[in-house]
DNA sequence: AACAAAACTAAACAAGTGTTTAATTTAAAC
DNA sequence: GTTTAAATTAAACACTTGTTTAGTTTTGTT
């Protein structure tokens, strides 16, 4: 796939990521950004207009694949709990390799400020939403889930348990003993991902 | 309870959490505090010695009395489901009605910049999840529990779901037809939290 | 080699930042 | 009523902010 930015671009924008993701949009100067990327702080103003529309470009960059992988997975021939894990894979790992824009995408585009900006990240989630009501309602046909679930909600509980463990990593670093950035991405990866698909399953099946 | 803030300190305070909870508290000024509190900008300075400690004395002023509600739950003569969905409609109505502070919370004291703030914070987290696990490992002994969950993992789940749907709002809002702010309360207070419950209540009980 | 467009730079701009100062008003104590 | 402390103020401090300017260097094309 072709990208509309150059390499220079690029560089700025993937520091700007990880700074905007550390210290939030406000806290992150372009002076900030110049400085790690090695640039002048006019090339900000010169490829990408203003501060804002740095931040913009950056979501267009980073959130353009998410919609195909999903769409691909709805084609495979699983059944609907099989497809739902492997959605919820998908999401955690996605997320966890992106950690940087998703972070910012809620940081930065919850406040009434940047609303205006927020279209193009709402369709991408009306998108989301559509896949995962396809594939449960397929469960549904088939007996296999219950009836009674609030579909809209489930996403929340899959990304927010997500979420708020990410955002409470040094306190679950030093509760979990996960010394290392590699004991954290892994317990991510294991644990954490089979509590979410053993808590979506439980709920999705058990009848009371 | 005796508060250690006056009035004046008690009115920065507030406004000041509404703000930071509106725009971050990078994107909140000293005299974006004052002008709407209706106070010179050196008053901030002179009861609080610096914005940063501001924040501090906010976290302190807002955090102090959630520890005891869930000890005095603790106690009840409930059965253990019950103990666990009153525990969550009790963490979502309260977090609901300090929105703004824990919002707050989230995104400033997840960066690694206020790390040395976060002691006190990381205690009431600690002192919640000994609480939690008290509960679940009653059911457990009861035999109505399972005894395969990852107790610390439950509360990113109940807290993140409510939180994801919160940071989302005007998605939801506009998905969901909460077209008032009566609707929206109304939501999450009904909807949501029993949502939540069920997630929990089956992902405690169900057997695969 | 000559030209034009693009890339890049240092400097300056006006506006906003948190904090401090020194002076003044208000309140409390005696 | 005088004195002392607390509360409040406007102004200034030094510094950072995002953006623009005007000029220079680099690159690519003919």
């Amino acid at each position: 796939m072709k990208s509309n930015f150059n390499d220079k671009q690029i560089q700025i924008l993937e520091v700007a990521e990880t700074l905007f993701a550390e210290k939030g949009f406000d806290g992150t100067s372009i002076r900030n950004i110049a400085k790690v990327a090695k640039i002048n702080i006019a090339m900000v103003s010169y490829y990408f207009g203003s501060k804002e529309r740095l931040l913009e470009s950056l979501i267009v960059y980073r959130t353009s694949d998410l919609k195909n992988q999903l769409e691909n997975l709805l084609q495979e021939d699983l059944e609907p709990i099989d497809k739902i894990n492997k959605l919820i894979e998908l999401y955690i790992n996605r997320i966890n390799s992106n950690r940087g824009i998703y972070r910012i995408l809620h940081f930065e585009f919850t406040s009434k400020k940047r609303e205006q900006n927020l279209q193009a990240f709402s369709e991408l989630k009306k998108g989301n939403l559509k896949s995962l009501e396809t594939i449960i309602e397929e469960g549904q046909k088939k007996g296999i889930f219950r009836k009674d679930v609030i579909i809209p909600l489930i996403t929340p509980t899959i990304l927010g348990t997500f979420f708020h463990f990410h955002m409470n990593k040094p306190f679950f670093e030093n509760l979990l003993n996960l010394k290392t950035e590699d004991l954290y991405n892994n317990y991510i990866k294991t644990n954490l991902t089979k509590h979410i698909q053993q808590t979506i399953k439980a709920l999705l099946i058990y009848e009371s």
